[in-house]
DNA sequence: AGCACGCCGACT
DNA sequence: GTCGGCGTGCTC
């Protein structure tokens, strides 16, 4: 007899463990590890996935219990490969998650199980005994959903009643939205002689459509697909009759939508690399045939040709028959790279991002699980891609927060690709302008290799940074937002027809909206931050949980007409910038107008083809910009991420403004930046303008020592939330309290806990304990022991408590 | 007494 | 996530 471990498809701390059922005759060597099974769990039925197969069934520990059987199997193949199943247990233990949501990273989200209740009428019983709306619903069918037959005005109690009469069940139905996609052909099954007889001689002369589909079929060479079809003006209807003959056979197979096709025609060879760059790549190759598990940082200026030594680095593992993973911060972004990486390697390459949809991204991911690719290019999920025989990882702008997942499993890509390393016995390779201060810092210290491009490829100088004084610019008299250096730069550049990209960091028109009447604010109602006023929609949206009302034209409170909007989003900028410059054609990109699939790279495509001169967005443009016109980059508010309470605020503006700068000036003409601040004096901002990084990270690490900040020390926090203010409140404090008196004499400092910052999110009441440590195994066991003490209480919906080992922000 | 409601624990 | 069991407290 078989027995399986699995892993039940529920999210909560109560049943986060494997439990054993019995592998049925009918499905012995089918049942495998990795693969995901349909099995009775209580009272219910649901998916879980397979640990393992074992031969012996374990003791039970109580002997009333018995074991039950897996009801199906979904899966022939395993869709967790052994690495991944691994994998899942390192996750589960390092970020403290459910098993179940270490398996749901790995999957695309169309294989994720949704469940529906429906009540079915026994096969046997007449619906004429039952109760009136009863009656008409199970007389047009058998079964019907639950949650239909309640809004139907049934009473619960009534369908209680006629479950336990026996008339109807209750089920529950699983669902996965795995679609694949197919595409019809029609191919012929007779020769041409035989078609040709069947032509003259069977089909009558009215029938023209049949006819020339007969025709077609005739004529063409090989299978006949819809745009053939179409083509002729014909559908598969007309075929009908061959068909019906025996003389042709409409077929399917399986298509991946493929939403990136247009680029894989004009494959690029690989570009001549200078000789910094080949001295990176063989170092990378080296450890390739070595099997060295190493990490690298690259640490490459803006311009300095990274990506072409991504890409060599990855034709090498492509000869040696291994696979790459390539994560940058989030792909729809960055088109320009995705196009790089499908014209160097046309087919064998998977995208994978957020961009896409549900269909597709299971089409890419079928397509690494098929072994048809050989290459991802994915954003941070996509270090899961299920490759078998990595050769390499390679994580673009390692520095970016998004390669932290901020909802469980709340892992940390960098992280899992050291791990997957270990076990491929394979190179990654971090690349970075601006490296995150623990990554520069180990590869001072050695832990990483230290690879340098400090120059860009076609020897064009960084450009040249100027510092505004908005102080100054006020004083002077001038409150718009745009200083008049800036505003003389743009509009020389606009006599020059070159183009202008400038950054703001906020969307929306106004950032608060103030009764000057009676100081009223605008305020979410779920939550405890002010709305922002989005003019277009004429609406005031929350950006913390979507809230969104209609603007109010009298203040709420008091019903004064004194009511003003305050502070500038990107809205607001675009309509003051074009009052300064009617003439100035301005593209807008932020969260709002790039929404709709595939706007993004439209609005991309129309700037770079010069249908505008001045690119107006938020941080989404600071990135992966390379287009040869750009020779001003703006930073209308360097502020707006400096005086923010969190620990790397410093460490972003540096970022940002190198990232920005690194925009301008990438061909032959060159570039100039104009950064606009009330601090001018501040070091981020100063050694940003200078492009030294080296100055920077010491003055930072100077800080974040004395900070006990990281490196220095992991930073770790504790969300608790609850509906209930009284309730969070109490378990905050009990178990940071015990966490304390566990942790006493360890190298950890406790916080807390406190209010938050924004003490209210979407109704929730939320309180925050922080930690500070520099050893995480004991830490890790006192805060699982907190869980396993605290199951009960936690199970229970509204409260919560997430715990964030590795906090990139907040503090 | 009768039942509505909230809290727990169990689910192989 | 969902159910059933059990204790509490309210109402007739």
């Amino acid at each position: 007899m078989q027995y399986a471990e699995v892993i039940i498809d529920l999210p909560a701390y109560a049943v986060d463990r494997p439990y054993t059922y019995i592998v049925p005759r009918h499905l012995e060597n089918i049942v495998s590890a990795g693969i995901r099974v349909w099995v009775p769990f209580g009272n219910m039925n649901r998916l879980a996935f397979v640990l393992q197969v074992l031969d012996t069934a374990p003791p039970l520990k109580k002997k009333e219990i018995q074991y039950k059987e897996i009801h199906s199997v979904i899966d022939y193949t395993p869709v967790i490969t052994k690495e991944m199943l691994k994998l899942a247990a390192y996750l589960k233990d390092e970020v403290l998650c459910y098993w179940i949501h270490a398996f749901q990273v790995m999957l695309p989200a169309t294989m994720k199980a949704s469940y529906e209740k429906r009540l079915e009428l026994y096969p046997n019983i007449q619906t004429k005994d039952l109760p009136e709306p009863l009656k008409n619903i199970f007389a047009k069918q058998n079964s019907q959903s639950l949650k239909f037959v309640l809004q139907q005005g049934v009473a619960e109690k009534e369908i209680k009643y006629w479950i336990e009469a026996k008339y109807i069940r209750l089920l529950t139905e699983m669902k996965t939205k795995e679609r694949k996609k197919y595409i019809q052909f029609v191919v012929k099954r007779v020769s041409n002689t035989v078609l040709q007889k069947f032509i003259s001689e069977r089909i009558r002369p009215n029938a023209t459509k049949q006819r020339r589909a007969a025709e077609l079929l005739l004529h063409a060479v090989g299978p006949l697909f819809q745009a053939d079809l179409a083509d002729n003006g014909l559908t598969f209807m007309n075929f009908k009759a061959l068909v019906q003959q025996g003389l042709a056979v409409i077929e399917k197979t399986e298509a991946y939508r493929n939403p990136y096709e247009h680029w894989e025609t004009d494959l690029q060879a690989p570009l001549q690399l200078t000789q910094k760059q080949k001295e990176i790549v063989s170092v990378i190759q080296d450890a390739m045939r070595k099997y060295d598990a190493k990490p690298f940082l690259l640490h490459g200026v803006t311009g300095s040709g990274k990506t072409e030594v991504y890409l060599q680095v990855i034709a090498y593992a492509l000869q040696q028959n291994k696979e790459a993973i390539v994560l940058v911060p989030e792909i729809s972004l960055t088109p320009q790279m995705v196009k790089r990486f499908k014209q160097r390697f046309g087919s064998n390459v998977a995208v994978l991002h957020s961009g896409l949809s549900y269909g597709e991204k299971y089409d890419e991911w079928r397509k690494i699980q098929e072994k048809e690719v050989q290459v991802v290019v994915g954003a941070r999920s996509a270090i899961f891609a299920p490759f078998e025989n990595l050769g390499m990882m390679i994580i673009d702008e390692e520095h970016e927060a998004t390669y932290k997942q901020e909802e469980m499993p709340r892992y940390d890509a960098r992280q899992v690709a050291i791990e997957r390393a270990k076990y491929h016995r394979c190179p990654v390779i971090f690349g970075s302008a601006t490296p995150s201060l623990e990554t520069y810092a180990r590869a001072l210290k050695g832990v990483y290799g230290h690879l340098e491009l400090l120059e860009r490829v076609n020897q064009e100088p960084l450009p040249k940074v100027h510092i505004v004084d908005m102080s100054q610019e006020l004083r002077l008299g001038n409150r718009s937002s745009f200083s008049r250096e800036l505003l003389k730069q743009i509009r020389l550049r606009l006599q020059k027809k070159e183009q202008v990209v400038l950054l703001l960091n906020r969307r929306g028109y106004a950032t608060f909206i103030l009764c000057r009447e009676c100081g009223y604010v605008c305020q979410c109602p779920h939550c405890d931050v002010s709305m922002t006023y989005h003019k277009v929609q004429e609406k005031i949206r929350c950006h913390y949980c979507g809230y969104e009302e209609n603007r109010p034209i009298v203040c709420p409170s008091c019903q004064s007409k004194h009511i003003r909007f305050f502070g500038s989003g990107t809205q607001k900028i675009e309509e003051e910038l074009q009052q300064l410059l009617p003439e100035a054609r301005i593209i807008r990109m932020d969260v709002d107008t790039t929404r709709k699939k595939g706007a993004h790279e439209k609005l991309l495509t129309q700037f770079e083809r010069g249908e505008a001169d001045i690119l107006l967005g938020t941080q989404m443009i600071a990135k992966g910009l390379d287009f040869p016109r750009i020779t001003l980059v703006g930073m209308l508010s360097a502020d707006a991420m400096l005086y923010v309470p969190d620990i790397r605020a410093s460490e972003r503006t540096f970022q940002l403004i190198t990232q920005v700068s690194g925009r301008a000036g990438r061909h032959e003409l060159s570039g100039e930046v104009y950064i606009q601040t009330y601090s001018k004096d501040h070091y981020s901002i100063v050694h940003a303008s200078q492009h030294d990084y080296l100055s920077f990270f010491h003055q930072e690490m100077h800080l974040r020592k004395s900070m006990q900040a990281p490196p220095y020390y992991f930073i770790g926090n504790i969300l608790f939330s609850s509906k209930d203010l009284q309730k969070v409140y109490q378990l905050a404090h009990q178990t940071t309290h015990e966490l304390r008196q566990v942790v006493k004499g360890k190298q950890v400092m406790i916080l807390g806990p406190v209010a938050t910052n924004i003490a209210k999110v979407s109704d929730r009441f939320r309180f925050m304990t922080v930690m500070k440590y520099k050893e995480k195994q004991h830490l890790k066991i006192c805060l699982k022991t907190l869980q396993e003490k605290y199951k009960a209480k936690l199970a229970k919906g509204d409260l919560q408590m997430i715990i964030d080992l590795q906090a990139t922000t907040f503090l």
